[in-house]
DNA sequence: GAAAAAACTTGGAGCGCTCCAAAAAATTGT
DNA sequence: ACAATTTTTTGGAGCGCTCCAAGTTTTTTC
C-alpha cells in the first residue's frame, strides 16, 4: 500500500503536504492541491491510514462495549433488555460520531479483552467482577459500570432495583395476595435452582447487586404484610432459561402471585400459562421487571417494573465521551401496571 | 503513561525483553521474568499499548459493520431484521475472538468512514450506492455486501427475495385473492409514497436490487393468474413509519390481500387492524417478509416469507474472516404459511 | 521595486510496539 | 577447562502518521 511519503514522491511534495491535502486542505495552495491529488489517485491513495493516526493520536473514536458477567455479545443482542441498552448506547455513539464495539471475551479473558480494546472508554455490563473494574482502571480510560456501585471513584448508573421491587410487591399485596414465589437469576449455568423455604438458608444473598437490591426490595414489601422472604419460594434460572415458566408451575403451584426480576423471565411464565390453558390474570398474577417493549406486547400485557433502558445507554455513553468526574447515578423505577395482575381468585 | 522502555529501563532489561514477558513468557528466563513482572507492577504497567501493536501488525481483530443506506446504527438495532442479523455476525466474532464495530456514518460521511474504520474487514448492508463498493475496495479489506449482487469480483449475499414474493403470491392466489396491494420500501425519507395504477408508470423500477427482485417475484406470481403489477396498488413506506397500517386501510380499502416487503411492515398492517376491529385474516390477509421471530407472536401468527437472518449475519462475517476468492451466494426463502392469510370472503 | 506581511511548505521528532538477526550468556559434553 | 551447543537477551529497523517550529515563497503595501 502507497503512503504519505510515496504520494509526496510522485507529487513533488513533502509528506506534511500531503497530509495537509487530506486533513487541512485549507492550509494547501490549489494548484499543489490538485498535483497532489493526482499523484495519490495514480497510486491508488485513498487518504491517511488509519493505522498511523492511531498511534500519533492515541485516539480510536470508539467506544466498548462489554456485556456483563458470563456473556456473549450474543446474549445481549438476544435479550430484549440487553438491545435497548445497546440501542441506547448506540443512538450516543452515532450523536457523537464514535464507533461502537461489541467486545467479546469471556471470564478469563475479560481483563486482557479489555487492555487492548481499540477504544477511548468502556461500557461495563453489570458484574461482580472487581477484578474487571481495577482492570478497567489501570487501562485509565473513562470507563461507566452499569447495575453496580463500585464506590465514588467510579463512575456507575443503576436503577433503583429496591423501590421497583418494593412497588412490586406492594401492588400485589393491595391486591390482596399472599402467596408469592420469586423468580431470581442464576448467576451460574446450569439448570434451574429452586429454594423452597425452610432450609433456614437465607434467601437475601445474591452475588449481583441488581439481584440483591431487588431481593431486599422484595422482603422489604414483603414485610409490610407480615412475610419473610425467608418463607418465600424462589427459583433461580439462568437468563434465557426456556423452562423458567414451567418450573413455576410445576414447583410452586400454591403461589397467586409471580415476582420476577426480568420481562422475560414474566413473559415465559405468561407462553407456558398458555400452553396449559391456565388464565392470567385470573388465575395468577405475574410482575415482569425492566418494562422493555416486549412486554406491553404480550397477552395480556405485562404489569412491570419499568426502567428507561435506552435512556441509561445513552446515559452511560455520554458519561464516558464526557469523561469528567466520577459520578454515581440512581435511575428511578417505576411500577407500571398493566393486564397481567388482578385481585388473586375467591 | 509507562511503555515497555520504560519498564526495561527500570527492571534492568531491553525493550525487547518485556514485550517477551509479555507476549513470548516460555522464551524469558524465569528470574527476568519475576524482574520484569515486579518492574511493571510498580510503574503501573499494564501489558502493550494496543495501539503500538496495531501500527506494528496492522490488525485490528476487529470487524466493521455498517448499515444500509440512510440507516444508523440505532435503526438496525431497532428493527427486527437488523437485530437477528447483528446477532448472526456476533456469534462468528465471538467465536472468531473478534470485536465487531458498529460504525456508523450517514450517506455523506459513509465513505470516510469506511476509510477510516479500524478494522480488518466489512460487512455492508445492503445498498445502491456503488461509491460504497469502490471505497471499500480501495481499502484493500476484505468486506461482503448484503443483498446486492456487485459482481463475480465483490462477495455478496444475498436472498432469493423473487422465489420469494413469487411463493408469497402463488400463495394468495392459490387461497383465491384477486385484489392485491403492495407495501414496499421507499428509500428516500419521507411519508408514504401511494402509486395508485392508472398513472402509466412502471412499478418495477427500484433502487435496490433487494426491493427490486422482490417487486419481480409479485409481478411473475401476478401474471400466473392474468394480473399486471401495474394494475396493483403500490406503497412504499420507509422503514419504521408507524402510519403504513392505516395507509392502507385508508387507501387501498378493496384489497382482499397485503404483500409487504418485510415482517415489520405486516404487522403495522396488523396493529391498525386491531385498531380498526377488523378482523384478519377474514376481512384481509397479510403477507410478512423475512420471518424474524416477531412474525411467529403477533396475534394471529403472520403467514411469512422466512429467510435464515442470523446465518447470513453468520456466514457473512466467516467470509470476511476466511478472506478467501469473491463468491456471490443466493439463499433460499421459505413461505411460511401461518394465520394471517386466509380465503377472500365471500 | 524593496520591505513587510501573509501564505504556504518542509522535514525532524516521536507516538509504542514487535520482529529478527546477531550477540551474549548459560549449559552441556568430553 | 574449553569448545560446542543451546538458551536467552539485545537493540536496530520500521510500521504510517500528525504536529509544529522553522524555512521558503508569494502577495501586499508604500
Amino acid at each position: 500500500m502507497p503512503t504519505l511519503a510515496d504520494v509526496g514522491r510522485v507529487a513533488g511534495v513533502s509528506r506534511g503536504t500531503v497530509s495537509n491535502v487530506f486533513n487541512h486542505p485549507d492550509l494547501v495552495r490549489a494548484d499543489v492541491h490538485q498535483r497532489v491529488k493526482a499523484a495519490a489517485r495514480q497510486l491508488g491513495y485513498d487518504g491517511p491510514d488509519p493505522r498511523g493516526r492511531v498511534l500519533r493520536d492515541g485516539k480510536f473514536n470508539a467506544i466498548g462495549f462489554l456485556p456483563p458477567g458470563a456473556y456473549a455479545i450474543a446474549d445481549v443482542i438476544r435479550s430484549p433488555y440487553g438491545r435497548e441498552l445497546v440501542l441506547g448506547v448506540s443512538i450516543a455513539c452515532d450523536a457523537a460520531g464514535a464507533t461502537l464495539s461489541l467486545i467479546n471475551g469471556r471470564d478469563e479473558t475479560r481483563n486482557s479483552s479489555i487492555r487492548e480494546a481499540l477504544v477511548d472508554g468502556f461500557i461495563l455490563g453489570h458484574s461482580a467482577d472487581i477484578d474487571l473494574i481495577t482492570s478497567a482502571q489501570r487501562r485509565r480510560l473513562p470507563f461507566v459500570i452499569l447495575e453496580s456501585d463500585a464506590g465514588p471513584d467510579v463512575n456507575s448508573i443503576r436503577i433503583d432495583g429496591r423501590s421497583g421491587a418494593l412497588a412490586a410487591v406492594r401492588h400485589l399485596a393491595a391486591l390482596g395476595h399472599r402467596r408469592f414465589a420469586i423468580l431470581s437469576i442464576r448467576r451460574t449455568s446450569g439448570p434451574p435452582i429452586i429454594h423452597i423455604p425452610g432450609s433456614g438458608k437465607s434467601a437475601i444473598t445474591a452475588g449481583f447487586q441488581l439481584d440483591h437490591e431487588r431481593l431486599v426490595g422484595f422482603a422489604q414489601g414483603l414485610a409490610e404484610i407480615n412475610l419473610s422472604i425467608n418463607d418465600v419460594p424462589i427459583i433461580e434460572t439462568t437468563p434465557g432459561e426456556p423452562s423458567a415458566g414451567a418450573v413455576v408451575f410445576d414447583r410452586v403451584p400454591q403461589a397467586t402471585a409471580i415476582l420476577t426480576m426480568s420481562d422475560w423471565q414474566a413473559i415465559t411464565v405468561l407462553d407456558e400459562a398458555i400452553r396449559r390453558g391456565i388464565n392470567i390474570p385470573e388465575h395468577l398474577s405475574v410482575v415482569g421487571f425492566d418494562g422493555t417493549a416486549e412486554s406491553a406486547r404480550t397477552t395480556p400485557p405485562l404489569t412491570t417494573v419499568a426502567q428507561d433502558i435506552a435512556g441509561k445507554g445513552r446515559l452511560a455513553a455520554d458519561m464516558v465521551f464526557a469523561n469528567a468526574a466520577p459520578k454515581q447515578i440512581v435511575m428511578p423505577v417505576e411500577l407500571v401496571v398493566r393486564g397481567s395482575t388482578a385481585r388473586p381468585r375467591r
